[in-house]
DNA sequence: CAGCATCCTCCGCGATACTG
DNA sequence: CAGTATCGCGGAGGATGCTG
């Protein structure tokens, strides 16, 4: 069914877009080692906004990626660590990570052919 | 040294976003089973404008992961394929997409609750 | 057919300021 | 500390029209 079919596409294709969105990437690999609050997330990933880090943890908290845990004290205290689904996030995409460092030589190389054939045009 | 690791981030980075890139993925997708021309990418890729494909495939081209190959007839044509380079990463992406494949259940279901959760509050 | 150039729109995201 | 609310810009990307 061509309906089934389109709709596992899109399913898969947003999902597959948590791993090309940079914040959630650093957020999953930080958190690989255990629990983190939320102020040594945000120092831990350099250059993340506030913003960004907080919609960045609803995303993942709400797809069950992540999960949170808030400690009523004052001042407030609120620790997010992978969850079990999470964590099985970890093995493909750093199979993919290894990818790309494996293949960086090749592409570095490629895109200065390409430049060069871009140039002696 | 501090200043390597954050290179080698970057770059990771940069060729993880391919991953994430929604039309780069289907190009890469379409074109694991052969070479195809411009426009039979074009109706096979639906969604997709000439504009974002010709800056796909420019994108492909230049890392080194699709090949171009242009038959000077008229009217013309173009065939892409994927390089040796570009068809190593179609293993780890359909890791990716199996993970997704397996996992969309559990996550619709974490929406879902999380969706629940923020209604009754 | 394949593709470049141009215009225009939308919204992702950072910066900033305020709260419990 | 851990957020939420608001504003503003820059860039991604669709639509359209023109070429070899």
């Amino acid at each position: 069914m061509t309906r089934r079919y389109d709709e596992d596409c899109v399913a898969t294709r947003e999902i597959l877009s948590l791993v090309g969105d940079k914040w959630s990437v650093m957020v999953i690999v930080n958190l690989a080692g255990g629990a983190m609050r939320f102020s040594d997330l945000k120092r831990a990933i350099e250059g993340i906004s506030q913003r960004m880090l907080t919609l960045t943890l609803r995303g993942l908290e709400r797809d069950g990626l992540v999960k949170r845990t808030v400690f009523p004290t004052t001042p407030p205290r609120v620790d997010y660590e992978l969850t079990r689904l999470g964590q099985t996030l970890i093995e493909p995409v750093s199979a993919l990570a290894i990818w790309a460092q494996t293949h960086r030589p090749e592409i570095e190389r490629a895109r200065e052919a390409f430049q060069r054939a871009a140039g002696s045009k």
